[in-house]
RNA sequence: GCCCCGGUGGUGGAAUUGGUAGACACGCAGGACUUAAAAUCCUGUUGGCAGCAAUGCCAGUAACGGUUCAAUUCCGUUCCGGGGCACCA
């Protein structure tokens, strides 16, 4: 009997959908375990190898814990709304919902032939209505909050109106309040709504027609397609998530997520406390008696003589090292500060208009790339620092960005490098306060130095003045401690078509919010993808739409899925987005496992989305997953070929000019259209490297001679002209499947490859080498290995257990499909233990002996480790080991084989079910109970101990475990070998570790 | 530039708190079975030196140095690779 394994995949899948044995329940006695994967797109391409390691693990450790008698939430289900099947719309007018819906049909079977165990009755999609109705409803809940800062939560908005009529706020009475007309009071709320409407520059992309969230834009152009993004302002929905800035940073103590994460997300939010001073503003020296007249109104200089120098606005500077306040010799205002014009003397204004107009004309990419080079223009005017009254120069300079802090900064060249660079650049002087830890070479950023030249900071330590600092100038009025953020609010609104729409309508130029029993606000069909008016989305073109007032944009991509993990709990809810006794039961995800790509974006939302609902009391817990764990990336080689650039020319070669009429006569053309198919010629890559190298043997060069003969020759009878080198070469990628270890696969490459023509010529030495270089998996790269084609040829069973000895889970490391055979004789060797080939059942109900359980014991310690600990690689081998360990033993004893069956059930569910029904037993497998390990059979009484001399290896010595350090000295010196190291002489010391090791020090 | 993670045979990777480096596989080489192939099984496989051989010795976990009876593991410096952040004050 033969281990078929696609007979049994398809029989056992088929009767646990029948027999709904992954159904999940909420009402269980046993406790809750629930392990999530990152929600998928359906991308039209299908999975790769890449995408179910992270599937294959969870459900290895879903499976595990099922054993373990928990009752264990493990869906899927899909994050459907996206940009992708919108492009294809447009470039395909299918509907994005019919080819959705085929993607999603893909991925299920793709998913279902690995043997997942989903209870696919909870799966949701994030386009279905039944799913968007509460992302709307959600989102009415941002709406209608507020973030109150006295008791740091959301609250409702209600709570807040009603303070406003009652005591006002700082900016009004409680009478001003009640006589503000809607539009006022719409405004002052906006101001404080977790969703809220703003105008912002945003990332514009004019080609996608769409604005792009940040992270969405590379390099200036878009991430997706690589089109031009520019700065545009528009109106948009934002979600106020930097009011949870400092509550996402906390939390994250209270996550087992891993370092490198967290880190991440600590950057994200980028959180520096210091402190915003003022300076005062002198205009010009004070002999120069030109100042500011007008400061209301568009301010201008104007050139008339007043005695007041001073400016009533004072420069407001942001700090994170306020004990250096001493060492200020300089201000930098970003060149977009609105005091720029203001300050900015009558000498200084045709420089700085010059400047202003050089930063203009630079694109943020420039101005962010190009580190090295100083700029920056001096405004004629003078901070007085207000500790010792020291004219400070203010200058203007692209490296400070209006956008961060106060978007003005003090320099300290002494400490700072960019600030040394840029006083070293314009000759300012600069004041040395950290004393020998300032060389005047370069700044030195420390906070160890002892100040100097400090005034009332003279003789403190740095870290210690910084307080000293702050308070001082709190007393002085001069400033005030501050916290800054690097985080921006969300922007929440995509002009596009396939994302939620908004259940919001534009009444008189106001948002107003609909009721929560108008749900769901659908979304309409529409026949064209494009843009609307004005860069609005496409359900601006729908009159019906416009007429009733909808807003036109929808939500975007990380909406549905920044509270999917919600919905698992309670899928098919009709009256709330997830009934409050579930998710109080079932409660945080317990692991959730995914890619860090979507390290900040989508799991800073749905941080942030479960805080607010926390806070609204909807849900009984404020972080949504406990523990995540960073699947690595699956790459794959990219192999290249060279192909020589050649040009075919006619009329400019050394035989003269082209007799037009004997070439038309010979090609019935005109010598103009002429355009023949040249034979490509490749390269092999130590050939290119030679050349590159200029390293070329005479050999090589005659080859390369001879082909180019070749292939000008062919096409050159009867013509006079030539053919034209370029230069170099174009590395093209290669299919994987024509290239073995670098090497290439001609003849496969001339059948199959879509680069090969008929009269392609391969220049190479003995073996046709490629380039070949670690990438990742993809479409693109011709590299993407299907799992389909894998289960098929060694079933899914192999495939999981594969995926999983590949290496760590969360190490990236490359595909090789080679070394799949191994696990699959693993599996074909475990099936021998029950049956043979011939003989058919070979299993017996006889007594295990302690050998035999002593094999199947420390499996089961080594492997339930392992999977509890995510080792999956190391609990593959130590299948490997038990199996060829009981092989050896000839032991076919049911009592052990079961125990290894039950183990094998989350990794290899299908070859463990079939065995389980062979050995007769009753009921599932996938219920049975995880053996429990039984220490006796593992207890030692003698073991080989290694003997070292001076740490170094020299024999074994087998001892019983229960000698005393005495006896087993005595034992160990009386070993020939160590006698032999000794030479006569007595050791110095011998070191004696208990069930570990013996060194002999000499 | 800053932060985080990593570097072990031809390859993927093992190695509790420092305690027998290279488990388990792939590949390769040789052998058995077979008319042959597939499948299966057995043997060898870090490098170098010596030996007919069992074996022995030396070197060896990116490089160098340190701590220790003992270092892949701890510390320091450097190099290389991957990821994240970036004129962030």
């Amino acid at each position: 009997m033969e281990y078929d394994f696609r007979k049994i995949e398809s029989e056992w899948q088929k009767k646990w959908k029948e027999s709904k044995a992954y159904k999940v329940s909420n009402d269980s006695p046993r406790p809750k375990c629930y392990v999530l994967d990152m929600f998928p797109y359906p991308s039209g391409a299908g999975l790769h190898v890449g995408h179910p390691l992270g599937y294959i693990a969870s459900d290895i450790y879903s499976r595990y814990k099922r054993l373990k008698g928990f009752n264990v939430l493990h869906p899927m289900g899909f994050d459907s709304f996206g940009l992708p099947a919108e492009q294809y719309a447009i470039e395909t007018g299918q509907h994005p919902a019919d080819t959705t819906e085929k993607n999603i049909a893909t991925f299920k079977s793709q998913l279902d032939k690995i043997g997942f165990c989903y209870d696919w009755d909870r799966e949701v999609c994030t386009s279905d209505e039944s799913y968007y109705k509460w992302t709307q409803w959600i989102f009415l809940q941002l709406f209608n909050s507020y973030f109150c800062n006295t008791q740091q939560k959301a609250r409702p908005i209600a709570d807040l109106i009603k303070k406003y009529e009652g005591q006002g706020s700082k900016h009004f009475t409680a009478a001003e309040w009640n006589s503000f007309n809607e539009k006022e009071k719409t405004e002052w709320l906006m101001k404080r709504r977790l969703a809220f409407i703003a105008w912002g520059e945003v990332n514009w992309c004019e080609a996608l027609g769409t604005v792009l969230a940040n992270d969405e834009v590379v390099n200036g152009v878009s991430e997706r397609g690589g089109h031009p993004v520019v700065k545009k302002k528009m109106r948009q929905w934002y979600l106020r998530i930097t009011a949870y800035a400092d509550r996402l940073l906390q939390s994250l103590e209270t996550v087992n997520f891993s370092d490198a994460m967290k880190e991440m997300q600590k950057n994200w939010i980028g959180k520096s406390e210091g402190a915003e001073v003022d300076f005062e503003i002198q205009v010009g020296d004070s002999s120069d008696k030109r100042v500011v007249t007008q400061l209301t109104g568009d301010i201008e200089l104007v050139d008339v003589t007043i005695m007041d120098t001073h400016l009533d606005i004072p420069l407001k500077v942001y700090t994170t090292r306020p004990d250096t306040i001493f060492g200020v010799d300089f201000m930098v205002v970003a060149p977009e500060h609105e005091l720029v014009s203001q300050i900015t003397t009558p000498d200084q204004k045709s420089a700085i208009d010059e400047y202003l107009t050089y930063v203009k004309s630079r694109s943020d990419r420039e101005r962010m790339s190009e580190v090295k080079q100083v700029t920056g223009c001096f405004t004629g005017a003078y901070a007085i620092n207000p500790f010792n009254k020291k004219q400070i120069p203010i200058y203007i300079a692209e490296y400070v960005l209006a956008g961060y802090g106060t978007g003005a900064i003090m320099a300290v060249p002494c400490g700072d490098q960019r600030d040394f660079d840029f006083a070293k650049h314009f000759n300012i002087p600069v004041t040395n306060i950290i004393g020998s830890y300032y060389d005047g070479s370069a700044a030195n950023p420390t906070k160890e130095a002892i100040l100097e030249n400090s005034d009332f900071l003279n003789g403190v330590l740095m870290k210690d003045a910084i307080g000293i600092a702050l308070d001082k100038i709190e007393a002085l009025g001069i400033g005030k401690r501050k916290v800054n953020f690097r985080m921006r609010d969300a922007g929440f609104s995509r002009q596009r078509y396939w994302g939620e729409p908004f259940p919001i309508k534009w009444i008189d130029g106001v948002p107003v919010a609909m009721s929560e029993n108008e749900l769901p606000v659908k979304l309409p069909h529409v026949e064209k993808y494009g843009p609307g008016p004005e860069g609005e989305g496409p359900l601006a073109n729908i009159p019906e739409w416009a007429a009733a007032q909808m807003e036109t944009s929808t939500m975007p991509g990380y909406a549905g899925s920044s509270w999917y993990f919600l919905r698992y709990m309670d899928p098919h809810n009709n009256s709330t987005f997830c009934d409050r006794k579930v998710s109080d039961y079932w409660n945080q995800v317990d692991v959730y496992i995914g890619g860090t790509e979507h390290a900040v974006g989508h799991l800073l939302y749905s941080r942030m989305w479960t805080k607010v609902l926390f806070d609204l009391g909807l849900i009984g817990f404020d972080e949504p997953f406990k523990k995540l764990v960073n699947q690595g990336m699956i790459g794959a080689h990219i192999n290249y070929i060279n192909r020589l650039d050649y040009n075919y020319k006619i009329g400019d070669g050394a035989s003269g000019i082209v007799n037009v009429e004997k070439f038309i006569e010979n090609y019935g053309i005109h010598p103009d259209q002429y355009k023949p198919e040249l034979p490509q010629i490749f390269i092999s890559k130590e050939l290119s490297d030679k050349i590159v190298d200029e390293n070329l043997s005479k050999a090589d060069e005659q080859k390369l001679t001879d082909a180019i003969k070749i292939a000008t020759t062919d096409y050159m009878k009867g013509v006079a002209g030539k053919i034209e080198f370029d230069e170099g070469w174009k590395p093209l990628v290669l299919e994987s499947f024509v290239v073995n270890d670098s090497v290439l696969d001609i003849d496969t490459f001339k059948q199959k490859s879509r680069l090969a023509n008929s009269k392609s010529i391969f220049v190479y030495d003995d073996k046709f080498y490629c380039h070949s270089e670690l990438g990742k998996m993809g479409k693109r790269y011709h590299n993407a290995v299907n799992p389909d084609e894998l289960c098929e040829k060694y079933g899914a069973d192999t495939f999981r257990m594969y995926e999983m000895f590949l290496g760590p889970v969360e190490q990236s490391k490359p595909w090789d499909t080679k070394g799949i055979e191994g696990v699959h004789r693993f599996l074909k060797k475990l099936w021998r233990l029950f049956n043979d080939e011939l003989k058919g059942k070979i299993w017996k109900d006889d007594k295990a002996t302690d050998a035999e359980m002593k094999i199947l014991q420390q499996a089961i310690k080594k492997i339930e480790h392992n999977t509890e600990t995510f080792s999956f690689n190391t609990a593959v081998s130590s299948f490997m080991v038990c199996v060829n360990e009981l092989s050896d033993a000839k032991c076919h004893k049911k009592e052990v084989l079961e125990k290894v069956l039950i183990l094998l059930t989350p990794y290899a569910p299908h070859i463990a079910a079939e065995l389980w029904s062979q050995l007769g037993n009753e009921g599932s497998v996938l219920d049975a109970s995880y053996p429990m390990l039984e220490e006796k059979y593992l207890v030692e009484t003698s073991k080989e101990y290694p003997v070292s001399i001076n740490g170094k290896l020299r024999t074994t010595i087998a001892l019983s475990l229960d000698l005393d350090p005495k006896q087993v000295e005595e034992l160990v010196l009386q070993n020939d070998i160590v006698q032999k190291w000794l030479e006569g002489n007595a050791p110095k010391k011998i070191i004696f570790v208990k069930g570990k090791m013996v060194n002999v020090v000499i």
